[in-house]
This record gives C-alpha cells, structure tokens and sequence, in this order.
DNA sequence: AATGAATGAGCGTTCATTCAT
DNA sequence: AATGAATGAACGCTCATTCAT
C-alpha cells in the first residue's frame, strides 16, 4: 500500500486509444471534482466516471495526485495564454491592457469558480511534488515584459517584484471574489476597481 | 460514524487543568500541521503528541474541525487586531499608517508562514462550519474605516469594495510572498512594493 | 476497562437521598431510551438527564445493564400484578376475566409501547445476566392458578402447558400489535381476535 | 508460479467466485453471531472468520446491517416456504394441516434456535431499513388463503385479524419455547398445546 | 493491454468504566 | 460521599493501489 509519489504520467500515450482514455479520465475528474468535492474525489469514481477500469486509469496516471496536478497544470497554462495575449498587445495604450487584463481575468475566473475552488483545496494532494514546484515560477514573465514596455524608467529588479505582486494580486482578488456566486455588476465593478489600483501602481513605477 | 458537525468548543475549560489540556492539543496541533501536512493531520496524532489521550481530546474538541477552527481564528483574532492598531492611530499620515500595515503584515506572514500555510490546506477540513462562515465577513472593517478618514471624497460603494480588496491583497500577497523562506532585505524590499502599490491606489481613491 | 458483569444493585439504598437518586436514574433512563433509542442510551447521557454524576449513577448501579435490568423487572412486576388482579377475580366468570385480560393487556402495551420497544432492543445487554433468567419463569402462575379454577378438568400438565402458551401469546400479540401506532378501534378489534382464541382455547381444555 | 495443472481448481466464472464469498460471509456472520453474541458481531470478526479481507466483505455488502438483513429475509423465506408448503396441501383436513403446521414450526424453531435467538436480538440494526419494512407485511397471506379455505363463513376483516394473530402466536410461541433446549417429548406436548389452541381458535372461526 | 476483485492500514469518533481529588 | 476528567479499545467504514487473470 505505498503511495507511488511520482506526478508526471506514467507514459505518454502515442496512439488515439490513449489519448482517448486520458481525455476521458480528465473530464470525469473534472466533473467529480465539481459535483463531489475533494473529500470525495476518489479515483474509484474518477474512473467509474469515465467509463474506465480503475486498472487502466492508473497505467495513464501514476497516483491520484497526478491526475489532479494535470488538471491544475492545464488550467495555469491556458491563464498564462490569456495573460500574455493581452499584455503582448502593443496596439494599446499599456493602461488599456492593464485594465482589460483586470476584466479578463475576473471574468474567467468566475466562470470556471467551481472547479477552480476544487482544484485549489485539493492542492494539498500534490503541491508538494517536483513538478509542481518547477511550474510555479513560469507565470510572470509575460508580466514583466509588459512593465519592462510600460515603465522603462523603473529599475529591473523593481519591475521583477512588481510583476510578481501584480501576478499574485490578479490571482488572489479573482480566487477570493469568485469564491462566491457573483451577478454581471458586480464582476465589473470588482474588475474595474482592481484594474484602478494596478492601473495606479503602474503609473506610479512610470514616474519612478 | 456520523460526525459530529458542530465546531465550537465542547465545554468550557473551567479549570487550570482542562486550559492545560487545550493548550496542549492546539500546540501539539500546530506541531502535527506544519511537520507532517494536512494529510496526516489526524486527531490520534494530535493526541499522541499532546501527550493526552483521543478521549480526552475529545472532551474539548467535538471534531476535529473544531481544532482547526481554533486554531484559524486565533489566528484571525490576531491579524485583525494587528489592523485595527496600526489603521487607527490617528497620529500618523494615512500612506505612513497604509506603507506600515504593509511591513507589519508580510513580516509577521513570513514569521508564521509554517502554520498558516498548513492552516491554508487544512481549510477545506472546517470551511463548511458556519462559525467560520461567521467569522468571515468581519476582516475589511477597520479598512474600510480608515478610507473613509483617508479618502473621504470617495463614495461609500468604492471604499467598500476597496477596502475588501486591499484586504485581499494584502493576504494574498503576503500568503504567497512567505511560502518560500526570505531574507530581511527581501522581506523588506517586497513590503515596499506592496505598499507602493497600496499607497498609489490609495492617493487614487482619494483624488476621486 | 473491564465490564463488571454483576447486574443487581451495587448497595441498597437506604436513606432517602439515595433513593431518589435511583429514581432520578431511572425516570432519565426512560427518557433516554426513549428519546434517543437503545443505540444512544448511555450512562454519561442518563447521568446527565438524571442530574446526577456519572460516578454517583455508579455507585448505584454497577453497569448499564443493570439499569436497563431495573426498568424491564419493575415492568414485569407491573405486569404480573395486573394480570393476578383481573384473573384472581372471582366474581366474574372465567371467559369474561379471560377477555378483560386480552383487552387491559392489549391497551396497555399500546400505551408503553415506546418505553417496552426499546426495553426489547436492549434486552440482549442485560439478557444473559442470572438474576433475568430467574425473573422469567415467575410470570405463568396466575393463569395455571386461574386454569387451575376454569377448567379443573383438564391434567395438571397440560394446565401448565397452557399456561406458559397464553402468556406467551398475549404478550407476543402485544408487543407485535402495538409495535406500529393504533387507532382505539383497531385496538378493541385485535383485543377481541385474541380474547376470541384465549377463549376457544379455554372451553377446549375445561371440555377435556 | 508453476501453472495449475489441477482440473477441479479451474479458473472459476467470476460470478461464482463472488458467490462464494457472500456464502462465506454470510457462514461466518452465523458462526459469530452465534459464538460471540449480537454485540460482539462485527464487521470486522465477521470478515476474519470468513478469511476475508474487510474490504472485501465490504464490496459485498455496503454495511453491517445489509449481512444481518440478509440472514434474516433468508430465514424468513425459509419459514414461507414451510408454511405454504403445509397449508396449501388440500389432501389434508384442515385441522389436520394446522396441527401439523404447528408441530413442524416449533420443530424447526428448536433446531435453530441459536441463530433465530441471535438474529432476534440483533434485529435493532436492520430493522429501520426499508428492505425490511417492506419484507414484513408478506408473511400472513398463506395463513389468509388457509383462513378463507378453512372458515369461509368468518367475514373477511375477521380472517385476516386472525391470520395474523395465529402468525404471532405461532412465531411467538416457536421463539419463546426453543429459547431453552427441550427434550424430544417437551417440544411434541408443547406442538400439541399450540395446536391445539390454533384448532380451538379456527373451529370458532368457522362457526361464525 | 485491460480488468476489477482484493487488500488492509488508517480514519474519525464513542462510551463504559475507573479513580484521583 | 460525590465528582467528572481521563482512558483507550473498539467500532463501522473508505479508498489508493496492486496484481492475477
């Protein structure tokens, strides 16, 4: 009963059966996830889910955490994606950006709340692998190249910690404002007031 | 097995001895959380290394939920007081007091990052309970007290929702900021730009 | 933490304070068991309801079962007496006393049926006690003293077979019928089938 | 692992291996049941003596209760069967077919008194399931056919008081009497008693 | 490759009883 | 005599993982 600790997959599925089985484990995780909660996610009902045997689940997935790492490394994908799309784009002014990012991301976030709040308290489960640890960092470049663009005049290292609080501030005001069921006005003016204070500390690194 | 789902304490220590006890298990609690995780947080554990019996144990804490509920709002009784002092003291500039509770705040995250971030994890363990839904809106209020006196020309709905999320990013921050161990210079230089950040949002408001 | 197996009281009382200590626990008794069901009957939960703490509860009586032993033997002497009081009654003839049994017994299970439901679920923790099994036998004399009267035909033997099955059968008609909630005519009606075959019986063994 | 060259141990269908997993279990719920008494019947000692894993009974049955109920509604088909089997047989008088009913119940009783007493008292941690509210009301229908063949003249409403009066009598009877083990020529005079109360009881039924 | 039966350590919690005060 | 804090074995049940087929 040793709990296999490796996270990544256990192979890289090369045929479309595969991929197929994968697909399906991920989808039903996804819909356990939201529909049990996390005390309840079990890889029993994962597979049961999908229409798998538990058997094959575990010759695509090492152990449980995996399965939820993958889902989680998916998700920070597509945000980093989003972040840099609209950062990147140099048609607008760099406040623009800033504030269309703020609406961007609370948008979405509130959008996908349910499984991102059960991803979030299921971390425990893998956070304290390798893998995890190594995808941590990737997220706030696409934000310093911006800052680097939008306020030259402020020192590197100050740009570096800049981005990391902007990164961490996004992140935590969505998690925190889409932990609970929003209407439409509310988003925006959430979204609007966040977009105000990144927009003001922008201009602030500007002047510096 | 039904659990029991009430959180709050069992009965009231009346006696030095039944303190002694309490006292005992949350240390040991503490202990338990940070060295061995969430996970393998269990109340045999915490009994053991408490050096009590789970009986006894059980005479204080109805669940073990409850532990864990303590142990959080002991914590929030602290940060909430932590605010409060330094928002109010009128004897200081409103960005002073704002660039302080910045410093005073990621200081103290990073001398308690161990258990607050076990606590983090354990959350989903006793977020359900409605004490700690209780517990939960109380946070923003001396913030939103010190806007109103900092930025008085701002409509009550803006510095409601600024206030909440200063809040949030003042934790966020400092949750994220202390999950990897600092160095005092860090420490130092990451607070300036939280401060900066809240300071610029605040003269932002009070322009407004 | 070994169960001590004697079942009888563990001191006479003797002054007055004791004994309503005794009756204290045993009118809590009735209420636990019959509030919260034999699965929640417990001495911490009776010493509480009887005001009383759970080291005097011990001093009384020298487990749970005993408690439990206490409540059914006063019930059976209840019993007992009712029936000797209806069948000893010489100024009625036999069938008619006969009948009036089935019907006093009938609706007085109907009106404990709570309290004597939750006795027989807890019968099998003090059931094997000595002093139970001496209680049982005790029940049949009145009805071979009243068969003994009614039908003086019949042999010594089968009287006291009889005896012991009409006992049998009232109290398990009883208990069975008054397992589900009555209506009063549903009662009289099930009163009368088994005074019906109490009687059939009856004129059969005083025709032998 | 050298290949099982042993034709009798052949790879078994899968169905039958279940099979026989739920007979062991259900074997050694018997054996404890009876060895160890309703209180000492566990999930545990019952998986152990039927040298299977806990896990393994526990896919079986969902819980304690579900092996419990499964004895019970065995045994009472058991005594349906024996019932109708004797009562539908229109060769015999109906006296005739009475007697014999009663002869062969109380027999029965007798020989597995250990496993009815055991079940009995164990029957607080079923009987609140639906399964077993539902299985109750069946047993009295071949008694009503009987009822309706034998004392036609009786109106309906009476037959089918009776039938379940002669049911509990029978039941009751059957469980008090084989309570204590009896000799040969005890359990035929006391067959004889109840018969002979049964016959009483349905001559004057047919009389009606 | 695929299956799913089997495993058993481990969990949260209860409660009869004792015994130091 | 009276108290009630303390004990800890025992319970019902779950689930990540393995491995024979």
């Amino acid at each position: 009963m040793a709990r296999n600790t490796d996270i990544s997959s256990r192979k890289r599925p090369q045929q479309a059966r595969s991929a197929d089985l994968v697909e399906a484990v991920l989808t039903a995780a996804v819909q356990v996830l939201t529909a049990e909660g996390p005390d309840r996610f079990t890889t029993a009902r994962v597979a049961e889910r999908a229409g798998v045997s538990i058997g094959s689940l575990y010759q695509y997935f090492p152990n449980k955490a995996a399965i939820l790492f993958r889902l989680q490394s998916d998700e920070w994908r597509e945000n980093r994606a989003r972040l840099h799309a609209i950062l990147a784009d140099a048609a607008m002014p760099p406040a623009t950006r800033l504030r269309r990012l703020a609406h961007g991301f609370i948008r979405s976030e509130c959008a996908e709340a349910a499984i991102r709040l059960a991803l979030e308290e299921a971390a425990p489960r893998y956070r304290e692998a390798p893998e995890a640890e190594a995808a941590r960092g990737e997220g706030a470049s696409a934000l310093e190249a911006f800052l680097a663009e939008a306020a030259p005049a402020a020192p590197a290292a100050q740009r570096r910690l800049a981005a990391g609080l902007m990164k961490t501030s996004l992140s935590a005001a969505g998690s925190h404002f889409s932990a609970t069921p929003r209407t439409e006005p509310e988003i925006h003016a959430f979204a609007e007031a966040l977009a105000d204070m990144l927009c003001a500390y922008l201009e602030r690194l500007a002047r510096a």
